[in-house]
Parts: C-alpha cells; sequence; structure tokens
DNA sequence: CGTTCAATTGATACGGATCAATGCAAGTGG
DNA sequence: CCACTTGCATTGATCCGTATCAATTGAACG
C-alpha cells in the first residue's frame, strides 16, 4: 500500500514531479510524523539528518542571535519542502505554530534518491529559487519599510498563502483569514516587537482597512488601501 | 578555440561541473561582456533574458520600494551564478560595482542546457541552497541587530569574502582589504543611511578596532572585539 | 469566580533618520 | 601651477518612530 496515494499535496509538493513507480521508492524512505504546536522539529546548527515536506499545519523557520533575540526567517506551509539537502547542518530551526503532520526523510537517503532523478531536482531547484526571491523580498521589508509597511506587507502575504476560510458571505470583497501565528510570532518575522504590531493592527482597524473579530482573525476590508500602506517608507 | 580554457573562474563557478566536451558546448552558447562601473545588466521587473557568471569584478543585486528607497539584496563575487534562470521575470537588478568581466547566456539557451545537463542543475540547486542560507542570515541581521551590529557584520564578510590586499607586513594579525562598495553601498545594504554606516565606521575607529587609510580601504586591527560588535543587539 | 496567558494600551527613552553644514580629494580649465 | 568645480565622506543638531517598561484589559478554562 502506498501511503502517497491519498496524500493531500501530491500533486502540489515536490513528489509531482515524479512517476507512479518512482514516488513508490521515494516513499518506502520516508515516514509521516505528527508534530504537536510549539515543538521544535530542527535545532540550528544540529546536524542536518530531516528533510521533508510539510503535509497539513504551518510551520516557522527562525534564527536567533547570541543575545537570544530570535527573528523568524520564513513561514512553511502544506506541500512546501523543509530542511537543507545536500549540506552537512541545518543553518536554522524549525518549529510547528500549529498541530502538522510532515513526511519525513533521511537526509542521505534523499540526498542519494535526488541525484538519481533529476526531474524531482529540478523541481527542487525551481522551489529553491522561488523561496529564494521571496527570502529577498523580505529584506527590503526589513530593510526599508516602517513599522505599517512590514504589518500591511505581512497580511497581504497571509491573505495569499492561507486557506482563505469564508469570508461574511455578502458581495462585499472582504478577505477573512485566520492567523496561524501569534502577536509574538508576527513581532518575530517583522523585526518588530509585539507592542507595535499590536499598536498597528489597532491603527488599520480603527482606519477601517481590516478587522479583527478575534486576536486569530483578520478581515481585510479594503484591499486597496492595505496595499498603500505596504508601500510605505 | 574554447575561451573557458584560460578562464579564471573555469574550477569555481557552475562550469566546474562540466566535462571539457559540455564546456565546449555551454561555451558555444555564451558570450563575453565588460560592464562598466555603474552599469546595470538587468533591470528589476524586466523579462529574464539573461543569466551567467562573473569573472572579474562586483557586482550588487538589489530591489528599490515604490517611492524609491533601494536595497542591496546581495553581493555578487567572481565566480558567482547571476541571474534568474526558469522563470519568465528578473525580480532583482543587477549593477557593477566595479568595472567587471561576466559571461553571459541568453536564459532560453541556458535552460534548455542545464535541463540536459543533471550536474550543472544540481550545481546551481547547490549554490542556490548556499545562497538562501546566506541571505537569510542577512535577514536576521536586518531584523535584529543594531547599526553597529551591522556594520561590523559587513566587515566581516568582507574580510572574508573580498581578496585580502597585503596588510602593513610586520607581524601583526592585521587584515586588510579594499571596499569595492561607496558608502552609500553599504548603507543600501545594511538597511541604513549613509550618515550612520560613517558615524559607526568612525565610532569603530576611534576605538582602535579598525583602522582607515582611505575612504576605499579598511584594516582590521582586532578581530576579536569587532566579532563583538557583530553580535550587539 | 478566580486563574492564567495573550493582547492591548499608556508613558517614556533612545537609536537612527533627517536636515544642514563642512571637509577632503580628484579632476578641469585657465 | 593654482583657482574652481564636483562628488563623496564626515560631522553636528534636531526630530521622529519604535523599543522599552509598566499597567490594564480580555478571553479561555478549571
Amino acid at each position: 500500500m502506498n501511503a502517497c496515494a491519498q496524500c493531500t499535496v501530491r500533486e502540489t509538493a515536490i513528489c509531482s514531479s515524479l512517476s507512479a513507480d518512482e514516488l513508490g521508492a521515494l516513499n518506502s524512505l520516508g515516514r509521516h510524523q505528527m508534530l504537536r504546536r510549539g515543538q521544535t522539529m530542527v535545532w540550528q546548527g544540529d546536524e542536518s539528518l530531516l528533510v521533508g515536506n510539510v503535509i497539513e499545519g504551518v510551520l516557522k523557520l527562525s534564527s536567533s542571535t547570541v543575545d537570544g533575540r530570535e527573528q523568524t526567517l520564513g513561514i512553511i506551509f502544506p506541500s512546501d519542502f523543509i530542511g537543507r539537502p545536500f549540506g552537512p547542518t541545518a543553518t536554522h530551526s524549525v518549529v510547528a505554530l500549529t498541530d502538522a503532520q510532515v513526511c519525513t526523510f533521511r537526509r542521505s537517503a534523499f540526498d542519494e534518491f535526488a541525484q538519481q532523478h533529476p526531474h524531482l531536482e529540478h523541481n527542487l531547484l525551481q522551489r529553491t529559487l522561488t523561496e529564494l526571491d521571496r527570502t529577498r523580498q523580505w529584506m527590503l521589508l526589513l530593510g526599508r519599510k516602517s513599522a505599517t509597511g512590514r504589518v500591511a506587507s505581512f497580511l497581504m502575504e497571509m491573505a495569499n498563502r492561507a486557506a482563505p476560510c469564508a469570508g461574511a458571505g455578502n458581495g462585499a470583497e472582504t478577505i477573512g483569514f485566520d492567523l496561524p501565528l501569534g502577536r509574538q510570532d508576527i513581532a518575530d518575522l517583522l523585526g518588530l516587537t509585539i507592542e507595535t504590531v499590536s499598536r498597528q493592527l489597532t491603527g488599520l482597524r480603527d482606519q477601517g482597512i481590516i478587522a479583527i473579530p478575534n486576536r486569530r482573525a483578520i478581515e481585510v476590508r479594503d484591499m486597496e488601501r492595505l496595499e498603500g500602506c505596504a508601500e510605505e517608507a
């Protein structure tokens, strides 16, 4: 029996570049793993032993300075690839933001398999290039944008990447979604403090650009003005 | 005749993953190009038409916000790869910081060639993964470090990556190098202003950690204390 | 109803941006 | 060879945005 057959990310993860036979071979190398919210899957600086795909849930990639301040380097959604293949050490930590399900491989086994399957490597290269572009976009944000700009950009990214949950239902072009991160996580991602994030959110709310039904949910009420904020100096 | 035979980066650029025959084939697709200091090779947002290798000189990768503020996303040294293969648009600009010599390929031709040579793609994947790690390290810097920490980190990175030029010569463990960037470029890279960069440099000088023989050169006099500064909040 | 934990709100301090002036070296033309 | 220009870099004074410190509110849960 092949666990991949009913996998929800079968067509969107790197696996999509494999034939049924190849998939079977890869499947025999991997195993499923559940992660609880808050659980760390990979530790920064550890030997790189695992790589894998996210099947369900949201994780973060993060790194800490010597004095303990944390910076989140990226958010990882279902069908994204995790880990550092072809290298001895994990350069960053991976932590589950929600309960999550991942499909993991021993790095050495994955590396070997990948080298024998150029299509897989090509897919991985494409993903890595895209991720590099995305990361550089965040660099621009961290280097040059104001707190408002950062929060607005973040909300737009989430509106695009997080699975939208049904809005108010009427004809309005409202976009609603749940935040998989708490305020502290957002602050770590944007290079701000929790207080500043909070103030910016209430600021956007008071301007009527967004609504905050509850602490985990966001509704974008005026996407155009939000875009305007996202470009702020 | 094969221009690659006497190429100075033959063994360190992506070309190192190719046999002599393959190299000949790739060579027939490429052409050499000279760039003057300040010249832009790729424009952010343009159709991605070119990729290539840096043979000589230093370039920067940069992106601008809508209101014109610029952020440098990376520095590109000889044997580094330039451009965005496998994608229709260039997401960032590439500008020469010094006079430079690059070896360019039409993207479509390169893409096709790469897909037929898994070794080359593997090498490119490795490079991209390394570059992604490096970029994320800069994210940590931009998000969480003070001005002093940023400048110190920058100097350390340059001390490692730029070709060292002979120090004072005596037994001191002084490390000297030339900056390929002006103050404005440094500011753009670190997400600071030119004034702040200047103040931090003179600060480090006044503490005796570095010396500034002239505006383009730096001598690190106390690497340990510089490391200390680099970790500053 | 009290406990707990996260988020919000308020008051203040500080770091870096901004605005403005000066300094310094490399051309340029008389 | 020397005045003049030009383009960076440095230095100074002030302002503003975000961090920091501290208190309050609000929701989830026993």
